[in-house]
DNA sequence: CTTTGCATCTCGACT
DNA sequence: AGTCGAGGTGCAAAG
């Protein structure tokens, strides 16, 4: 085994502790859960989970990864998902059972429960980070509206937006207006290709509109997407619906592609 | 710094660096990498990401996976989600720019490049691991599906399922089948609570057996899942389909509840 | 709390 | 490689 191993700077601190017996790794996790450390597990382990669903997974070697929120994941060597997972919001009991480390991470509503017992520990580590860097992301949904919002004709020609996130009984429509001849228009906005799915969505909020407005004018549907499956497109035709192709990013980002 | 240090058992591998160099850091993920390791390493780093979208992550401690089938996984202390990922397949290449280590994750189809640039490396680990381990999951829809075969009255006395999966110009009816007077019926699937999209998947099946049968005869639409949403209930109604409570566990599990 | 819909969803199955 | 739907989806915003 391996002494506990501290490296230290200005900004992130780590802890480290190779091979230990289980009474030691017990020791190290439980104190880096009391830190409000990150902690990683290396070993051979088997997994338990009962809650939503049921699962075992047999003995191998896989990556734990213990997080400070009460998140915790079990991974493979593959994939991009962990094996099994526990969300936020867990509570992890480190505790000795068998003579072995074993990891309960439990949560209610609803009732979830994960159990990891390590065969063996071969490595873990704590780390306490130090994180204040903010996701900034575009190419969203978000982005392709306001697209649209900013300039309303490359919908076509002559749309008035009306309402963003507008309320129906069947749920919220993405853009409601009105075209040149003062129809009423449901717009739903896709970040990307669209299949069926959002042919039906689109198709209940024009139908709840209908009902809601009690109109007997028309209303129409249109989707908005860089492209759409051919299945979809069909769907669009046989439900009346339109299509307009349209993408979150600028025509700049459009061109380079 | 800390030497190169080797733990080593009858299944698992770790090779661990502690506060390295760049260069050191470069060569021990590198090595790593040829070995078909799954790497961790914990440091203080900026995250870039081009590709279905376009993401810049500020200067934090986290915690990155490097998996041996090209997986990328930038972790910081919360949440289940990386904040910051590739997907497998990608070619992870791990270089020194301006002196400090980057790993430069890409894949095609679609183009997607990841840039992770590491103002520090604190801890790197290479972990060599055996896994047979097979994950059994229990309580998806497919025991659902299942449970309604072997008891269809448990979906209404009589029932007659005739195909699972079955086509149509919409998609996959979960079960198609026919009541005690011979009207066709659409069975619409969910291991869990459902809402209005379900709604709008059974009805897309539903309409799209009227149009392929072009039958004058009814065709029902049976939503079948645990419980349902106020909205989606009145979804169901305002089309005339129906709902069905049955969950994919066993009675006895329903029973534990 | 629950509901609703987005997501760089991921993943598997199938064409 | 593209399509389609499931998922222990996770997640945030809103009620």
């Amino acid at each position: 085994m391996t002494a506990d191993e501290l490296v230290d700077a200005e900004v992130g601190t780590v802890r480290t502790l190779s091979a230990p017996t289980p009474k030691e790794a017990l020791a190290h996790v439980e104190a880096a859960i009391d830190r409000g450390d990150l902690v990683a597990i290396f070993g051979r382990c088997t997994v338990e989970y009962d809650g939503r669903a049921t699962s075992y997974l047999g003995p191998g070697d896989r990556h734990v990864m213990l997080k400070p929120d009460g998140a915790a994941l079990v991974h493979t060597a593959t994939g991009r998902e962990p094996v099994n997972w526990q969300p936020p919001g867990c509570v992890h009991d480190p505790r000795l059972r068998d003579g072995i480390l074993e990891i309960v991470s439990r949560r209610s509503t609803p009732d979830e429960v994960l159990h990891i017992r390590f065969e063996r520990v071969i490595h873990a580590v704590a780390f306490t980070t130090d994180d204040a860097g903010e996701l900034q992301l575009a190419g969203t949904e978000g982005d392709l509206r306001r697209r649209i919002l900013e300039e309303p004709d490359l919908l076509e020609p002559g749309f008035r937006p009306l309402a963003v996130e507008r309320e129906t009984s069947a749920g919220a429509i993405d853009i409601f207006g009105k075209d040149t001849d003062g129809a009423v228009v449901a717009v739903e906005l896709k970040r990307r290709r669209v299949g069926p799915d959002a042919v039906g969505q689109l198709r209940r909020y024009v139908d709840a509109l209908q009902r809601d407005l009690h109109a007997n004018a028309e209303v129409r549907g249109i989707l908005v997407a860089p492209s759409v499956t051919d299945r979809a497109e069909q769907l669009l035709a046989a439900e009346g619906l339109e299509f307009v192709a349209l993408a979150p990013e600028s025509e700049l980002d459009a061109v380079r592609d």
